[in-house]
DNA sequence: CTATTTACATACAACCGTGTTTGTATAAAC
DNA sequence: GTTTATACAAACACGGTTGTATGTAAATAG
């Protein structure tokens, strides 16, 4: 067959991982067999063991090749003269992408609706390092509104953002689950408007 | 083979019901064979054909066996004089419930975590009827709080209610998700606690 | 320009897992 | 006391999936 340059079997390597997306968004990571995969990118299984491992290693790329952007989407302004304001924006910067940006949107989706976290996966079961990252800028978020006084008084920055952190989880969950025409999707904006009026002192 | 009575029979039933619950736990349903449920079980395939037309209906077997005790456990107390610690007492129960029943946490845990949300288990993606009842319970315990003036102004009861609700949402998932040393999980009931005070006027 | 490696496609062997079918001893029905 | 239905066990047939092994044409290295 054609042999491929390097920069042909790098647009290979992307369609499999864009191929396995679509797949194990429909079939579900354990239903999908690499052959299903193979086809809905154009190539034979041949093709997807050359570059993966197997199906584990392809859906680790897949997930890197789209989480790794979203979580550094997310970010708090650290010098914001109203950290409240800068919360709100990156919790809606969060739904606006995955609103936006299918590719992030099924990512999610897959990780948290078409996947079992046994064995390889057991360990992304708990909170990843990302999101700890995310519940620990939240909660330095939190004490700089202290500082500025922007808080009700009688709540701690940590108990705040531990808060705010169940509400997202919570809320990206419910986001995707409901589908498209889902109340939780269309009123996602004011609920977290609502959720962070709550704290203002 | 010795054939069984009837209550003979619905004995090997709850037996088959509760090593599915056990491997479905440990393998994810996807890579559960009824090979691997009948041998936990101590019978053969031919006795889970026998009381189940196939996995998928075993597995709804075991999710109402234990789902629907949870649901009916966590009540919201209709004529108490303070509607907020009642919101406070039912969210405790959820936890209490999670900590004490093995079974149900376990079959949280399943359907959370363990099982892949495409063809017949797609519709259980959403909210759950289940779900959907609890955060109409949410919202009339916020709105006889706020008759009786118990709520910070400014905020409406539906608002506080779907908070919660994504709250529980979320709260359930990383007490899951981090096993049982997880933080989330120590922390709960104040988490709970600081959740409903930041409610009060 | 030759040799080697690359980027796949194709073919092969082995193993589960499923659903069904058949067998069977006994409980229950009459 | 037969008969029948029950509650399984055991055996069978089948397709699907995996990993690997082999083939191969072109790209790249030398």
């Amino acid at each position: 067959m054609v042999r491929k340059t390097k920069e042909e079997a790098e647009i290979t390597r992307l369609h499999i991982i864009d191929a396995a997306r679509r797949v194990f968004l429909q079939c579900g990571v354990s239903h999908t067999s690499l052959e299903k995969i193979a086809a809905a990118a154009g190539v034979t299984r041949g093709a997807v063991y050359w570059h993966f491992r197997n199906k584990s290693e392809l859906f680790f790329a897949m997930r890197e090749d789209a989480t790794l952007p979203f979580v550094d989407r997310v970010v708090f302004d650290a010098d914001d003269e109203d950290p409240l304001a800068g919360i709100e924006t990156a919790l809606l910067e969060i739904f606006r992408v995955l609103a936006d940006e299918p590719k992030t949107r099924e990512t999610i989706e897959i990780v948290a609706f078409k996947c079992e976290y046994v064995d390889e996966l057991l360990p992304l079961m708990g909170c990843s390092s990302g999101q700890e990252v995310f519940l620990s800028d939240l909660t330095q978020a939190y004490t700089r509104a202290a500082a500025r006084g922007l808080l009700r008084p009688g709540v701690t920055p940590a108990a705040l953002a531990t808060d705010t952190f169940m509400f997202v989880g919570g809320l990206i969950k419910h986001w995707l689950g409901g589908g498209p025409e889902s109340p939780f999707r269309r009123d996602a904006e004011q609920m977290v408007r609502a959720h962070v009026a709550l704290r203002r002192a």
